[in-house]
DNA sequence: TAAACAAACTAACGATCGCTCTTTAGCAAT
DNA sequence: ATTGCTAAAGAGCGATCGTTAGTTTGTTTA
């Protein structure tokens, strides 16, 4: 006795964002591998077949998530250009970083995780828009350094360990 | 052109491990759900059935190695119990530790990242002989907190901390 | 009111999965 | 030489996977 659901154009936007808010949960829950579109579609409520409807395919599903909260992240940064003070920048560079990571836990461990489950061309594609982002912190590294206002350190290697260290912090705290 | 094989008895203890150190490779590198008894089978050089000849299932499989790894970690740290005085068991405690997580990081990410794998009973198996491993530290901070040669801290939400500190840093280092 | 369209349903395909079963090959002990 | 055991090969089963195709339903537009 499945409940009756709206048909035709006017179903709107909905499904899709239901598709992707029950995939995130469960690629964060069970992982990509271990999720099954048919797992995805009885949860949103439909079925298999109507998925493909909205999506192009699992890993495009997988892929799309991983963008867009790269996308998100970087946007969230760039405003931080506006900022004159180096030491400003960088301390809101890692106040937006960590901020980020409390609030979309879920879309960035499986980031970090399911990098592995996208094909060559994804992967490049993800890797390139976090390599962006740790330049972004390397870049503020360099110009605090040149003004005189940063210890000279090595850059790439520091902005790493910035990264890795806020990165644990918020997966670090929950209480 | 297949190489010729042994077969029989005297082909000995010398497949089994092939089997867990291939296994091993693999879900390091692909996960446990991506990789396909299949593929263990050609690259330890054997067909898919004739590994039944030495594990009873995939995720008895999975179980066996991230027990074994536990194991071995736990026979690691009960030997510094020898040591009298506090501070240097728990020196004792995190040099091993790093040193383990550093020779096994495999091992060690598999047992941490491949939990969700296991069933019910296997997962609760393992749960159990880590929450022992945190109890050894908790253990060395209280006795620490009672001699008076530890700060007095939260010993639970310290020694956790320590082990994620610690367990980050083996996997952050590498050059 | 009729045509156009979006989004659902149903059915099924080919591939692949973990796993079982039977048979065969090589070795050791009798 | 025969027997027994271990470990391999090989065929295949049932289930499930991602994906595609064809059809139906309901809404929007003309």
């Amino acid at each position: 006795m499945a409940v009756s659901r709206r048909r035709g154009k006017a179903a709107g936007q909905g499904t899709a964002d239901g598709i992707r808010a029950v995939a995130l949960d469960q690629f964060y829950k069970h992982g990509f591998q271990a999720t099954t579109l048919r797992d995805i579609a009885s949860r949103v409520g439909i079925q298999v077949g109507s998925l493909y409807n909205h999506i192009t395919s699992k890993s495009e599903l997988l892929f799309d998530i991983m963008e867009t909260v790269m996308q998100a992240l970087l946007e969230d940064q760039r405003q931080v250009a506006q900022e004159p003070d180096v030491v400003e920048r960088m301390r809101l560079l890692v106040y937006h970083h960590v901020k980020f990571h409390g609030e979309r836990a879920k879309e960035v461990f499986i980031g970090n995780s399911e990098l592995r489950s996208l094909n060559r061309t994804q992967r490049a594609r993800i890797v390139s828009l976090r390599n962006e982002y740790e330049h972004m912190f390397q870049k503020e590294l360099e110009d605090g350094i040149r003004q005189g206002k940063f210890l000279r350190v090595d850059v790439q290697v520091t902005a790493f360990g910035i990264l890795a260290m806020t990165t644990w912090v918020s997966s670090w705290y929950s209480p």
